[in-house]
DNA sequence: CAGTGGTCTAGACCACCGC
DNA sequence: CGGTGGTCTAGACCACTGA
C-alpha cells in the first residue's frame, strides 16, 4: 500500500449499497462527529478534496453534504480558506416539532391530560384553514399540557376528518400519530400574539386572570401543501418560552 | 433553423459574463415568473432536462436553481412525476427581515422615534450574548416604533461599539446601516414570550397597565457565528403579530 | 503562489410515475 | 415502457485566502 489510511476523525465508510444516499450518510456522520465534539469549535475541516479522495467520493457529493450542514448551522464556508466548525450557539429548536418531541429533548417529562376530544361541524376559521372536503366534520382535540408535573399549555387541536378518523386513538404525542400514516406536517406557519388571560384559560392553566400569556396559531402542511392541522396554543408565558430561528434570505 | 424556440414561458437568456451565478440568475427569473402568475398552481414545470437544453445550461445548474425554489416552498418535487408550482400559501414573513422592512413590505410606512442613544458599559446579559472585547463600550439604541403613525412597540438594541461606532448615524433602519459595512446579521435566534406590561412599559406604548405584550429577545449573527445585535423587543399585541415558519428536519 | 471553496459541464445509472 | 426526478462521477475554470 502506498501510504496508511491516516483518516483521523471519520470513522465513516461510504456505503453504496444502503438506502440512504451517499451525501446524507456523509452528512450524517459528519454531524454525529461535531455533536460528539471531536472537532475542536472554529477547527478547519479537511479540504473537499482530500475528503473526497479518502472516501473515494466524488467532490461534488462530498460537497453536498457539507452544504447540508452548512445550512443546518453546524458548519461555516469560508471561500478561499476552508470549512470550519462552527461556534456552538443554542441548540436551533426551529425545527418543527411537537410539543412532546421538544420537551423531551430538553429533559423534561411531557404530559398531556385530556379536556376533550370528538368530532364536530368546522367553524369558520378551520374552514378557511383546513379547507375541508363540503360537508367532512372535523376532529378537535382539546389538551392541558404538562411539563414535569407542571401545567404549561392549553391546546386545541383541530384536523379534518379523513386525516385524524379516530381521535381516541391519539396518544401522547399528535405528530407521532399523524406520522404513522405518513400524514405529519413537515411545514408550519405559527402566528404568535401575547393575550390577558380570561377567567375560563386562567382556572385551565391555573394562573391569575389577566396574566400575560402566548397564543400561538399554528397551521401545519404537508409536503405537497394540503393543510391538516390548526391548532390553537396557549402557553403560560413564566415557564414556556418560545424559540425561533431566522434567517436572512440570501437573495 | 431546426424548429423554432419555443420557449413558452421564461424570457430568461443565461449571462456568463453577470457577477450572479447562473443557477442564481435562473432561480430569481423562475421565482419571479412564478410570482408574477405565469404558472398555474400545480402546474408542472418544463422537465429538467427540457428545463437544460433550452437554456443551454447542464442539467444540474437547472436542478441546482430549481432545489433552491423547493427550498423556499414556490415549487414541489415529485419524483418521477415532475416538478410543480406549488400552491399558494401565506406569503411567508419568516426570513430575517427587520421592522422597517417588514412593514414596508406589507404596505405600512414604518416611523422611528428615538427614546435614546449612546454608549455604556454592557451590562451582564450583554456581555454574555455579544461577548465585546474586554473593556469595550457597547451602543445602545432605544426606539419607538410606528406603522402608519400607530405605535406597535418599543425597542432596545445593543451592540458592540467595533460593530456600530457612530450611533448617531443610523437612520430608520439599523440593518440597512450595518449592512452598509457588511455588518448585518444573517442568522438570528429569538426568544418569544408574554409578559404584562408595567407602568414604564405602558407609559410608552401608550396601553393600559397590565396588558398583555410580546417581549421579544434577539440575538443576531453574521455568518461567521459572530454575535453583533442583541435587542429587546416589546410589542403591542393587538397590531403587532409576530409569524414564524417552521420545518420538519427531514432527519 | 499554492490551496481552497464556488460554480459549471456532460454523461451516467437508479427508482419511481403514469400511460 | 418512456419520461421524470434523485443521485453520483470526473474533470474543469474561477475568485479568493493566506503565507
Amino acid at each position: 500500500m502506498t501510504d496508511a489510511k491516516k483518516s483521523p476523525l471519520l470513522s465513516f465508510q461510504p456505503d453504496p449499497t444502503a438506502a440512504s444516499p451517499l451525501y446524507l450518510q456523509l452528512a450524517l456522520a459528519l454531524a454525529k462527529a461535531i455533536q460528539e465534539g471531536r472537532f475542536q469549535a472554529n477547527e478547519a475541516l479537511p479540504s473537499e478534496r482530500v475528503l473526497a479522495e479518502e472516501l473515494a467520493i466524488s467532490r461534488v457529493t462530498a460537497r453536498k453534504a457539507i452544504e447540508r450542514l452548512v445550512e443546518q448551522g453546524l458548519i461555516v464556508s469560508k471561500r478561499g480558506s476552508g470549512n470550519y466548525i462552527a461556534p456552538r450557539l443554542e441548540q436551533p429548536l426551529t425545527r418543527l416539532s411537537s410539543f412532546s418531541e421538544e420537551l423531551h429533548q430538553r429533559g423534561f417529562v411531557p404530559q398531556s391530560r385530556w379536556v376533550a376530544r370528538g368530532f364536530r361541524v368546522p367553524a369558520a376559521d378551520e374552514q378557511i384553514a383546513l379547507e375541508p372536503k363540503a360537508g367532512e366534520r372535523v376532529a378537535r382535540l382539546e389538551r392541558l399540557r404538562l411539563a414535569d408535573g407542571v401545567i404549561m399549555a392549553y391546546e386545541v387541536s383541530v384536523l379534518p376528518e379523513s386525516v385524524l378518523p379516530d381521535p381516541e386513538a391519539v396518544s401522547a404525542s399528535l405528530y407521532a400519530h399523524l406520522a404513522l400514516s405518513g400524514q405529519a406536517p413537515v411545514r408550519a406557519l405559527q402566528h404568535i400574539r401575547a393575550i390577558n388571560a380570561d377567567a375560563k384559560l386562567a382556572a385551565l392553566l391555573e394562573i391569575a386572570v389577566g396574566t400575560a400569556v402566548l397564543f400561538i396559531t399554528r397551521v401545519g402542511y404537508l409536503a405537497d401543501g394540503r393543510a391538516v392541522e390548526l391548532t390553537h396554543s396557549y402557553c403560560r408565558s413564566d415557564y414556556y418560552d418560545f424559540v425561533a430561528e431566522m434567517r436572512r434570505d440570501p437573495a
